[in-house]
DNA sequence: GCTTTGTTACGAATTATTTCGTAGATAAGT
DNA sequence: ACTTATCTACGAAATAATTCGTAACAAAGC
């Protein structure tokens, strides 16, 4: 029950989790070079060691250290942590509305017919969800 | 390009700005005062004077100086001020897609019948709007 | 007129984040 | 063995955001 309170990450700490979900474990030299690459800019060696020694302090990395080059790995999954950082943003944004949110992020830009379905084919397992385990009488079928 | 790219707020200016947005044109001491009510704990006056006069300066406020008190008003839109935050986040928490920050919102959190009801209605919509225009070249925007 | 109250402007302390330089240790190359 | 390369740890500078204290001034009250 005791749920580890990952404290959210940083810009650069996301960016670091990301090279680190997407590639998994990884020495801090090859994490170093693969943030390179997704940025405009190469970014300091030692700026990436310090950045990942203040996130083993947080928890969100674990580290090997059996070898000289230690191997980092996420410690935090990503839908997790996106779901904490969704959390704060509804709630700064909108108010913690995530009504809003999705109102805001489908009207305000193109969403393909595809993407559409994808959100239907959710919006109808919710609904399941809500009339099975929910007592209040729900006589809705969608189409 | 006459129009100066209103930069990110910050998460104290937001506040402020959603008191504005909520409340209309106010003083300071109003702004504290809503301030103090929708937060834990006060604001020191001249910390809400302070991030105002930030605010000025970066073109997110406006100020009618004609009276001894000063009154401020949002420079900025509720929902395109929504809308960049959002751009942003989508693109640091979820690598550029809508989709999945929908996904995770509707996912992740309790969604009510109605709420779902709303967004199938919006879903309706812009699949209409998906199948009258021609998805090669709507990408223009309301000014 | 004098004092109290309320206001703005400004400087500065505090905290958080990001950045990198340097020292010291270990491994690798010759 | 010696030199070079690589790695970690650590300190600290740079930047940004938040906070508030104090000074200066104007208005209101007495």
């Amino acid at each position: 029950m005791s749920k580890a309170p990952s404290p959210k990450p940083t810009d650069s700490e996301l960016e670091i989790l990301h090279v680190l979900w997407q590639h998994g474990p990884a020495t801090v030299r090859a994490i170093n070079d693969l943030l390179g690459q997704r940025r405009q800019a190469e970014v300091g060696y030692t700026t990436t060691l310090k950045i990942l020694q203040l996130m083993l302090e947080k928890g969100l990395v674990r580290r090997d250290d059996a070898d000289r080059s230690h191997v980092y790995r996420a410690a935090v999954r990503e839908q997790e942590t996106q779901g904490l950082l969704l959390d704060k943003f509804v709630d700064a944004t909108f108010g913690g509305s995530a009504l809003k949110l999705v109102m805001q992020a489908l009207g305000s830009r193109k969403t393909s017919d595809d993407e559409l379905a994808q959100i239907r084919r959710l919006l109808n397992d919710i609904e399941i969800q809500n009339s099975t385990s929910n007592p209040a009488e729900d006589d809705e079928h969608a189409g």
